[in-house]
DNA sequence: AATATAATAATAACAATTACTATTATGTCG
DNA sequence: CGACATAATAGTAATTGTTATTATTATATT
């Protein structure tokens, strides 16, 4: 079905090697270094493929730009409200959540999101400034 | 500072005695029926506002549109994958997470969201169809 | 190598939200 | 009360993030 691509091997490499839980635009001016000319319809369309695929996830939460993850090993995540810097957080997923949940409301639950926030160690200190807006 | 209008009380009123943790569209169209020629512009102005002072809470989350809360008290949330409702979930806000996190992270953290989704009862035996999609 | 078609670049279209601006409403203070 | 300063509004334009369209290019298969 799927075929492959440069473009496409590209984005999943850069997003392999780092942890920075990047935006759409970091990811389109990195892999820009490689494909100059690489449309951002492209890179918009090969994340939802490999979000589809389960290669990578989408970040979106609590109306900030999306994120994506390399990291497809289920873990949670914290943001900072100021620099909306996206950490990885250290710990096991509650699957028991969602079946206790499931019991409760007689929902039939598949999962759950859950998502951190506050200052980050940059931020925590000088809550007035703004420096790295896109980490 | 804040002055009162008849349009953010009306939104403050609908937005009370719903809980259906409507979009903004809905809200706009049921404050149409009190005052038919407010502005969209004035519903998302009066929302943000609202959300600043704490009356109302939002809800935005894995990219589904945005949607508001009348109900201030913390409480967890489900949205159904197939028709995008959202329900509320009893039982306790687990405010020892933010405490162990911080520990274990170094982090400041504020808080947390938490959301389920799966099959809401309607959309359960039926994962088919598409009805209600603005419940 | 010829062929079928998935993926692409470039652009247009779209939806959600915010910004702008002239006008109206609200609260204050003499 | 009635004038005044200004917050809030309606209407519109602009911006942003994302998806759709289309002609062209690249990939895989025979």
């Amino acid at each position: 079905m799927s075929r492959s691509s440069k473009q496409k091997e590209a984005m999943l490499r850069i997003l392999r090697r780092t942890t920075s839980h990047p935006s759409v635009d970091w990811i389109y001016e990195e892999v820009r270094r490689e494909i100059p000319n690489i449309s951002l319809g492209t890179i918009y369309r090969n994340l939802n493929m490999l979000k589809a695929e389960g290669a990578i996830i989408e970040l979106s939460f609590g109306g900030a730009p999306t994120r994506y993850d390399g990291n497809c090993q289920p873990h949670y995540h914290f943001r900072c409200i100021k620099c909306g810097r996206v950490c990885d957080i250290d710990g096991q997923v509650n699957g028991d959540l969602d079946k206790r949940v499931a019991e409760d409301s007689g929902l039939e639950v598949l999962g759950h999101r859950l998502e951190f926030y506050g200052f980050c160690q940059d931020c925590g200190g000088c809550k007035e400034s703004n420096a790295h807006p896109d980490r």
